[in-house]
RNA sequence: GGCGCGAUAGCAAAGCGGUUAUGCUCCGGAUUGCAAAUCCGUUCAGCCCGGUUCGACUCCGGGUCGCGCCUCCA
């Protein structure tokens, strides 16, 4: 029982082995909270729920650190656009987002730490770089020097030439070397600030995340996770800042990326003005159709997002409930999961589309079967599905969906399902389906088997 | 200019040096008062050109096309 992951640093599949055994330590980089989430920001944290739910089930203990940067430029831009505070807007967004992330069936990670709760540790790092010689103050900003740090560029396998040639930003002119970074800059008075060696200011955008991990998860960690956009620079630099920090102490085993979402085969972007936001989606389809879609795609790859994927996996989750709706009253047996296809698929780099196929298979030999094979089936699935966050729902629910939201009373359609099945006795065959014909209208399809009639609400 | 990714059937998407991927759709069949669900089956693949090999969708080389990053970004 190995798993498998790709290494963004060594661009190959390596197999993890934890710095402690038994123990893992993760971080993820969360949103800035300046508005609602879209959906690009949706599958890094669906894609490392998955794999924080893989870990639990290897590992005794798991720390699952995911930030949320509430101080950034944006936010103070969209807090002056709103004529609100920076501190009641983005905690108003952050808790937006978890909203939304709760939606998509995502655990709680084990801690969510805040920016603007970490600047103390920010400072401190940065007067630990300027100790070591890594950094230097010029007109009241603090830089980094990439220079001072012989492999900067390896992670994301660029060397600093290479950088500059192509670069597409104005070289400010404090700045000893085009490629150096900010740790920490002035602010005005009219901008957020905190008191610092080097005056009145704020962090630069990658020290947060070096913090936050030196503070909570220590020098060293298992696993950093982000969109494939974070690898330069965030990454690079956050790399860089903790690495020279700690006297050359390697800060991150395994750099793990997910790969962007399109929609309808083009770049989401603003001037494309093709966002899909978290919010709209779920007014549309559940959340478990959502994560469904960000999970049928492999992680690494570019997922084309689009409302015949969503169609699609709502499809697929009707078809695989449908199984469940069979075996609802079957005890589901205990099963070691470790034995399921599902479960090597995921060890294999998170392989979810593999994965989800063997979730079909099963569907499909508890549809085939009959007798006590069924709860050993039923154990089975629902551990496959439970690893991907999938499937956690009783199949009347995903079927006939909560009375209070789709406004069709139950007991209203179970009595005109009774009078039906005494119209079919009857053999008075007009009138079953007159009721039929009824219920359709009210959004209700109505499926006849042997063990009686069951109902569900139409898409 | 530098670095990197990809191309699989009508659509989506995997594994694999040989033997069914899978889901949706289409078509045929079973079942069915009707309808649905379900099951069975069929059809439809691997951008192009070479090479390696008994055998290549898979490995190697060269093209073509598409895409991403190079200091806002999931």
């Amino acid at each position: 029982m190995t798993l498998h992951l790709y290494n963004t640093r060594t661009r190959q599949k390596e197999i993890f082995e934890p710095i402690t055994p038994d123990s893992v330590k993760m971080y993820v980089c969360g949103p800035t909270v300046y508005n609602l989430v879209h959906i690009g920001n949706a599958r890094p944290v669906v894609v490392f729920d998955t794999l924080f739910r893989v870990l639990r089930s290897l590992y005794a203990e798991v720390i699952y650190a995911r930030n949320i940067t509430d101080i950034d430029d944006k936010i103070m831009k969209a807090a002056r656009e709103n004529n609100e505070s920076i501190a009641d807007l983005s905690a108003r967004y952050a808790a937006e987002y978890q909203k939304d992330m709760a939606a998509l069936l995502n655990l709680e990670p084990t801690i969510t730490p805040y920016a603007t709760h970490h600047v103390g540790e920010m400072i401190a790092m940065v007067e630990a770089l300027l100790q070591r010689g890594h950094a230097y103050v010029a007109e009241n900003h603090v830089l980094f020097d990439v220079k001072s740090m012989p492999d900067y560029g390896r992670l994301s396998n660029r060397s600093l030439d290479d950088m500059l040639e192509g670069a597409r930003v104005e070289v400010a002119p404090y700045k000893k070397y085009g490629g150096d970074f900010v740790l920490w800059k002035p602010s005005s008075d009219s901008e957020p600030g905190w008191d610092s060696p080097w005056g009145r200011g704020r962090p630069g955008w990658h020290l947060e995340c070096s913090a936050m991990i030196e503070k909570h998860l220590g020098h060293t960690i298992d696993i950093h996770g982000g969109g494939r956009d974070l690898i330069f620079p965030h990454h690079e630099n956050e790399l860089a800042q903790s690495q020279c920090a700690h006297g050359g102490t390697e800060y991150v085993r395994y750099w793990m990326h997910n790969g962007y979402i399109n929609i309808d085969g083009e770049k989401m972007s603003k001037s494309l003005g093709n966002f899909r936001w978290v919010r709209d989606l779920l007014e549309q389809f559940p959340g478990e159709v959502i994560r469904f879609a960000l999970l049928s795609a492999h992680y690494r790859s570019e997922l084309d997002f689009s409302a015949a994927l969503l169609e699609q996996s709502r499809a697929s989750l009707d078809s695989l409930y449908g199984a469940l709706r069979k075996v609802k009253d079957v005890e589901a047996a205990a099963v070691d999961v470790a034995a399921s296809p599902i479960y090597q698929a995921l060890l294999d780099d998170l392989n979810t589309p593999l994965a989800i196929s063997a979730l079909h298979d099963l569907a499909r030999r508890i549809n085939k079967s009959e007798g006590p094979e069924l709860a050993q089936l039923k154990g089975e699935i629902l551990a496959g599905a439970g690893l991907m966050g999938l499937l956690p729902r009783d199949p009347d629910v995903w079927f006939q969906g909560d009375a209070s939201a789709t406004g069709i009373d139950a007991a209203q359609v179970e009595a005109l399902i009774a009078e039906r099945q005494q119209a079919k006795l009857d053999k008075n065959y007009a009138r079953a389906d007159a009721i039929r014909q009824e219920l359709k209208a009210m959004g209700v399809v109505l499926e006849d088997s042997k063990q009686g009639t069951t109902w569900k609400i139409e898409n």
